[in-house]
DNA sequence: CAGGATCCGCCACGATACTG
DNA sequence: CAGTATCGTGGCGGATCCTG
C-alpha cells in the first residue's frame, strides 16, 4: 500500500493526476478500504477487524492499520491491559474521503457492467443486460 | 491494472466497498488517470499519448489502453492509413468517472500533506501551515 | 490479544528488440 | 506509426511460526 506515486506526468496541468494518484495510492491497499469501511463506524479492536475481513491475514491486517495510520487516516488507542487493548478509529480526514470515495458507487449504478472481452466482439449497439 | 477484485467482505454491507474496489481496479493501473486524463480533453494519438507520459513504456501504454477499451472507458479508432493512425478518446463514462475522481483534489486541499513518520513523533497539536 | 519475523509466490511494470 | 514478443524485476500480499 501508500504506493510511492513519483509521477512524472508533469507535461500539462496533469498535476492534477499526480494528487488523485497520491491520494488513492494512500487506499490502494487491498484491505484499505475494508479497515476504513469498519472504522468509520467507531472503535474497532484488532481482532474484530480480522473476523469482518475474512481472508485478511495478521500480518497484512497489521501493515494496513499501520500505512493508514502513518496517512493520519486511523487513529490507534492501546490500552495496557494484561491481555493487550487496541482500538482502531478513522479519522476525520478518512471520513471525509471514504464520503467521497462512496461517490464511486453512484457512478457504478449508472454503468451497470464492464463487458468482459470487447477483444473482437464489439458492443458497437447500446445492447445492456438489464 | 483491472485488479480481479474477488471481495469477500461479506460480513456487512460491505458490498458497498466491493463496488468501490471494483470501480478503482479499472483505473488501478499506475498510467491508467494519466492516460484518461489526456484522452477526456479529445481523441489522442498513441505516440501523442507517450510523449504526454514521460516514462511509460510502449508495452504499458499498450496494455493500458486495451484495459481501459475492455472496461468501456476509451473508444479505439483505426485509421486504415499507410502510416498507421490511431486515436483513443475517453467514453462520456470515463469522463464521468474522472470528474467523480477530480473531487479527490478537493480533499487532498483541504489536508495538506500525510506526516512522513507518525512512528514516535506524534503530531498531537492540530497545527497546520495555513 | 495483538503483533513481529521469515519465507515465498504472483503479478504489475519496465527494458529491449522486432514487425505490419 | 503503432503495436507485439520476450525476459527480467520489485513489491504486495499470503502462510506459518514465534512472542510480550
Amino acid at each position: 500500500m501508500s504506493r510511492t506515486t513519483a509521477c512524472r506526468t508533469e507535461g500539462v496541468e496533469e498535476r492534477e493526476v499526480c494528487v488523485m494518484l497520491d491520494v488513492l495510492g494512500r487506499v490502494s491497499g487491498k484491505w484499505s478500504l475494508g479497515v476504513l469501511s469498519e472504522t468509520t463506524r467507531g472503535p474497532v479492536r484488532f481482532a474484530a477487524l480480522e473476523r469482518a475481513l475474512p481472508g485478511i491475514s495478521r500480518r497484512i491486517l497489521t501493515l494496513t492499520l499501520r500505512d493508514l495510520e502513518a496517512n493520519g487516516l486511523l487513529t490507534r488507542t492501546v490500552y495496557p491491559t494484561v491481555p493487550p487493548k487496541v482500538e482502531y478509529t478513522a479519522t476525520e480526514q478518512a471520513r471525509e474521503l471514504y464520503a467521497q470515495l462512496t461517490g464511486l458507487t453512484a457512478w457504478a449504478a449508472r454503468h451497470p457492467a464492464a463487458p468482459a472481452r470487447p477483444d473482437h466482439a464489439r458492443p458497437d449497439a447500446g445492447r445492456h443486460p438489464a
